[in-house]
DNA sequence: TTTTATTTTAATCATTTGATTAAATAATTG
DNA sequence: CAATTATTTAATCAAATGATTAAAATAAAA
């Protein structure tokens, strides 16, 4: 069987079901059910095919980690872009990726909450960070006087902090600002460029 | 019946084991029967105070909304303080809080997001922004051209996002640092002092 | 076509879980 | 004290929910 068509297959129906009710709801609050009715199914089939809502959830977790991660790799990692193109490349990159899968930070960071070690371990998230050409970048630049001296673990929570935070905080910052949804989404577009700028000058020496 | 010999009741105690559990486990997560535990009670004496667990949970969440603007009306409506005496403040005031009570950001933003609108008409969140002396001094500091121009929520995005952010991903920061929980206290008590300067070069014409 | 394997369904189980009830105990009041 | 009220417990209910099973339908293979 072609692999373009098991893709529209009942079992992957089931998946694209179960990742948009889990990022939705989390894991206690999605019903089996639930799942089913969204994916067009009968309930047994999520059985059948995935063995049980646990199972089903693991896949789904890992999957969207390992998409997360990947991501994240690919710009960090890219040897032939500067520092500053590396922020911008990733501001970008996860503006874009979290206007379309706004559920997704708070879910993983929901889920990865009752289970920390075991997920961590799982995406080899360790040497994300650490090991990357972004960090090493960082560092040259540091060493070079061309920015000013910043541990890298506070240099990232600036940019996650900045870039995702309003994402999770959305309803409450839509509350207190008193926009909708397109203003909200006017605001992320603009963070798109102002983002690199503010650090720009957070690392200006 | 003394108010302080009311706060060690059992009344009491089943709200303090409450609010641990629904703020760590979500209100899907929780069982009632966790906080019976918890508390050290019979469940039925749950039932018997607050007739249900989405009435137990309605109090809690109410509660922790209510003190969470609360707090932040403190400062930012202070009278008394100036621009940059509210941000270090506000910052410091919300790791102090946060590193007593991690959980409580994504509580309220995981749950938030399934209740948005009533849960945000029922904390006034709506005026605690945009008509606060805080958000009032940035205006006129931009007016009177010592800051540069910035629209009150991005910079509201910016502060919330660099200090609550790290709290909200803890775990994955303590992943990608390799560090443990003290040493990730230690950062964000570096924080308290960072921030407001990194918020200061942001707002610097 | 017949046979075999795969996929899907309807019905049902067993457990979990929020909630109730009736009885027991403790506290308060007249 | 007696009587009334408030608090607590053990037992149980009813609904929700994850999972299974046996049979039917469909597809694939022979």
């Amino acid at each position: 069987m072609a692999k373009d068509v098991k893709d529209n297959s009942t079992e992957e129906k089931i998946k694209n079901a179960a990742r948009r009710i889990f990022q939705q709801k989390g894991y206690a609050g999605t019903r089996t059910r639930d799942i089913a009715e969204e994916a067009g199914i009968n309930l047994a089939l999520l059985n059948y095919y995935f063995r049980s809502k646990e199972r089903l959830f693991d896949l789904i977790m890992t999957e969207s980690l390992e998409e997360f991660f990947r991501s994240l790799r690919s710009v960090f990692d890219d040897p032939n872009t500067d520092f500053e193109e590396k922020i911008r490349r990733m501001v970008e990159n996860y503006i874009e990726n979290l206007t379309a899968n706004p559920n997704l930070p708070i879910f993983i960071l929901s889920e990865l909450r009752s289970h920390p070690e075991e997920l961590i371990k799982k995406t080899g998230a360790k040497n994300v960070l650490l090991n990357s050409v972004f960090i090493q970048q960082l560092e040259e630049e540091i060493e070079a006087k061309r920015v000013k001296p910043i541990k890298p673990l506070h240099f990232m929570m600036n940019m996650l902090g900045m870039t995702v935070f309003p994402f999770i905080g959305s309803p409450m910052i839509k509350g207190m600002g008193n926009i909708d949804q397109p203003e909200f989404e006017k605001l992320m577009q603009e963070r798109k460029t102002l983002i690199p700028v503010w650090i720009k000058v957070i690392l200006t020496p």
